[in-house]
DNA sequence: TTAAGTGCAAAAGCTTTGCGGGTAG
DNA sequence: CTACCCGCAAAGCTTTTGCACTTAA
């Protein structure tokens, strides 16, 4: 989960950026954006919509759909990397890494100063340019691992 | 893209495990794996139906959904990491990495012996227990910035 | 022989599109 | 003012479910 002062910095950041570009600032796209922010789970546009909506009670679908879309091009936020159908999104812009429990498609945040220290290879010769990198640990969450120790015993 | 042998190889690990399950190997399971084992894209769904039904023209999409499912659940297949909506399937159930274009969500593998030499993190203390790990390389592929610099000029 | 697996039809879940009216700048 | 953005309705994909029939073992 973001602090406070970041969720506060990040939408700062969002309102210059959308300036800039000379794109419309409008409450919507500020309460989706603040709906990303307020988690630490990577959540679907579907959840975002039952969020937001309990304070903007107008809001349609379609307008979280493009305004996902639209957060992500601006780059106040990121698609998160799942194994699920629908599509993911991430509050966080920096350098984290997952922890993805291939049983329910749970997505974790991992910290950890030995992952961030990577170097990147060289990906030149089949013609990709890299701008970041994520670290993925597969396996099981602690539920899942509890409820199929229930189902055994 | 998986060698002849390499495919094989996986056939008659999948047949072992399938009658050591006591399960059937039905023509529709083993083409849908030849399927997902002679691309070196990781398929949706939709592209290992349309590959397959080319020689086995019954096929069902319900089918396909179930089959890919199982062969997860068997290991002879994995499920990929992705950023778009419709859930891909990968070939390789080895140690390999990806690239991942943000811009059109294309995965390319990719090998990298000193990626393969991560030493993987503790994560006890937050209930995880890994089995395996995956680093994700994020930009653009070659296509997609081509195109960008046609667009441009 | 017979239970597991398949195809079909239909429903459910996720996402996009087109358009008329509303609003930020 | 007015171009950009929103809400609505409808359509378009992707995935699952229930059931009767088929088939691998």
């Amino acid at each position: 989960m973001l602090t406070d002062a970041a969720r506060s910095d990040r939408m700062e950041l969002f309102e210059r950026l959308c300036h800039e570009r000379g794109e419309r600032c409008t409450v919507q796209r500020r309460r989706i954006l603040e709906g990303v922010l307020s988690r630490d789970d990577h959540p679907t546009a579907d959840q975002v919509f039952e969020a937001v909506r309990k304070r903007l009670p107008d809001l349609a679908m379609p307008t979280v759909y493009r305004t996902l879309e639209y957060l992500v091009r601006v780059g106040v936020i990121t698609k998160a990397c799942h194994t699920g159908r629908a599509t993911r999104y991430d509050p966080r812009i920096d350098l984290h890494h997952h922890l993805v429990c291939l049983q329910c498609s749970r997505l974790i945040d991992f910290e950890d100063a030995g992952l961030d220290r990577l170097t990147i290879p060289e990906t030149a010769h089949v013609g990709f340019e890299v701008t970041d990198f994520r670290v993925q640990l597969r396996g099981s969450c602690r539920t899942c691992r509890e409820d199929e120790r229930k189902e055994t015993s």
